[in-house]
DNA sequence: GTCTATAACTAGATAGAC
DNA sequence: GTCTATCTAGTTATAGAC
């Protein structure tokens, strides 16, 4: 029972971040919730703030260190010159995300919600930590995105991958943002494996779509 | 210069509360920029929670006017029984809100932040206000995309209607989750234009995708 | 309508007993 | 390591003068 408190504060915490956002999350709450002591922040974390960090630093590894494990388990099937089919590449970049939203750990959901929140509280100082993150996963994907996909232009290749970051963020955040958006008469599956296949589908074929061009005329639209 | 306390309180709280979160702005903060006092917030408003409730009155009602203004004439355009085609549709629904964003009114790329923020503050009443002003607009839309696409079950339509929400909510964030995630060397370019028409490319490809079906034997991928 | 002053409260952090 | 007690500083909201 020593190192739990430690790790309660961190759970109820993350929970609680989530559910009513950084500064509406007293260290009151947070303690009492994880039977803890109001001191007991300070004393392991030493600020509210370094526990949010802390918070992130447990979770977003993990999504990271399974997309390179699968990129690199990709790449060495495929071999030097041979690039990774695009739909490959979206699945293991999306299907880890996706994975701690509803299946795995518990509280992934409350993660999400709270890595959601960082992207729009822009004074904080975890965009450099979650930035950092970010790069080393770009650095390899982008390039293996650029061989499987040779004939868009850089610019082109990089709205598109921004473009499926976003409906994965989309889709991480839950079903609550579609219960809110949509009539919602449809019942949500919690069939983690067709959201990915059909996630999967629908940016494969938007990253397979040709380069736009903004003609003199106006826009020329392609479509299948 | 009677009604422009008023107003002048709406802007700095919106650009204040896009910027630092509802909670970490303090009514002070507020009324300080605002050139006000700090009862005046109180005194127009009610409350502080009122005053953010009358930001999001002021916004959201452009955007859906101009999208079933849109939708209105397209329709009026094809008449009754020929469907719209699906990038028109895309586009018609993406481009008010990414107007907004950059070009119109100013202020309105604080707004999208606020906007956003909105979906992962689960506990406040906004969510009802926002999820009324959607429905008016999906139930305008839904059917028009079914039209469009025939082929796709109510499911596969729902999905892929929330993956272009999606999408069309992280460009709506603006550049700076984008310069978070990407390398960034790429310069930003404001053609809001270039930017709808890849949206637009991106999206209508997906919506056209075959359906997905998970068989037996594992996950079927077409691919163009 | 706009101000000052203040009430009533809550926050994060810490000192020091155990 | 865990507690109580408390400090300092911040908050929303309001009463009442002008």
């Amino acid at each position: 029972m020593v190192q739990d408190t430690k790790t309660d504060i961190l759970d109820e915490a993350e929970a609680l971040f989530a559910e009513k956002g950084y500064e509406a999350t007293s260290l009151r709450m947070i303690t009492a919730k994880a039977g803890a002591n109001l001191a007991a922040v300070n004393y392991y974390f030493g600020s509210k703030e370094a526990l949010l960090e802390a918070i992130y630093e447990r979770r977003i590894g993990r999504i990271n260190d399974e997309r390179l494990g699968s990129l690199d388990a990709l790449e060495a099937d495929a071999g030097g010159g041979k690039a990774i089919p695009v739909e490959n590449l979206v699945e293991i970049f999306v299907k880890p995300a996706l994975q701690i939203v509803r299946g795995g750990s518990p509280g992934g959901q409350n993660f999400i919600r709270l890595l959601g929140r960082s992207y729009l509280e822009p004074s904080h100082v975890l965009q450099d930590k979650v930035r950092h993150m970010y790069e080393e996963v770009t650095h390899r994907f982008k390039p293996a995105f650029a061989k499987a996909l040779p004939e868009l232009s850089e610019q082109e290749l990089y709205w598109r991958l921004h473009f499926m970051v976003g409906v994965l963020a989309y889709c991480m955040t839950g079903t609550e943002m579609m219960r809110m958006i949509a009539s919602s008469k449809i019942e949500h599956s919690d069939d983690i494996d067709l959201l990915v296949a059909r996630l999967v589908s629908f940016v494969t074929h938007g990253l397979y779509a040709d380069e736009v061009n903004l003609g003199t005329g106006g826009l020329e639209k392609q479509v299948v």
